[in-house]
DNA sequence: TCAACGATCGTCT
DNA sequence: GACGATCGTTGAT
């Protein structure tokens, strides 16, 4: 089976459907690739916790341009975080993916580790993910089995419950059958 | 120019 | 649970 790569119109769409749905789809960097595992959605000016919050900058202009295109900023000195621009050009707003099931049976949790893992830096930023070579999201099946809840390492707009992560009994589904055999 | 801070993580208590 | 590492981005001077 061969899976097609994820069109501009997949993320051409409200950010916090585009975060369900990227829940099972396939990452894809140079020799990497793995299936996400855990979003969270960053939406527009109005959104405190958005880098947007406060208007374009150099850093968030990204944000602000055409959806499927990759968003990635350097934190806390040493750490890099991989989003996807979402929405129509104009309006700020992505996807931070914040964890990896990759191929190599490897779970990355967390946007640092699974950037620091994939070899994910600056030079990433902006990339048109629709049309680029190395860096890009195939449709394998999406996981629809999954939570909702506050965004992590934020201090504003912990109303919204805007972060999602499959249940941990997706990632483990040999589990039940081995039990059946004995 | 300057100082505070951050969509993190590993280590220590 | 608390804290330090480490530095680019940002808004204020």
């Amino acid at each position: 089976m061969r899976y097609k790569r994820l069109p501009r119109t997949f993320f051409d769409r409200p950010t916090v459907t585009v975060a369900q749905e990227l829940l099972g789809k396939t990452l894809v960097f140079q020799n990497h690739r793995g299936r996400i595992t855990e979003t969270e959605a960053y939406i527009g000016q109005d959104d405190p916790a958005c880098h947007a919050a406060r208007g374009l900058t150099p850093r968030t202009k990204p944000m602000f341009g055409p959806p499927g295109f990759s968003y990635i900023y350097f934190i806390y000195g040493m750490y890099f975080c991989l989003n996807i621009v979402t929405e129509e050009q104009g309006f700020p707003a992505a996807v931070l993916i914040r964890g990896l099931l990759h191929e190599d049976g490897t779970h990355y949790n967390g946007p640092g580790k699974l950037c620091r893992a994939l070899g994910l830096t600056k030079e990433q930023n902006e990339i048109d993910m629709i049309t680029s070579k190395e860096l890009y999201v195939l449709d394998t099946p999406a996981w629809t089995d999954f939570d909702a809840t506050p965004r992590i390492g934020i201090k504003q707009g912990l109303d919204k419950y805007w972060r999602f992560v499959v249940r941990k009994e997706v990632l483990q589904p040999q589990k039940n059958s081995v039990k059946s055999l004995s």
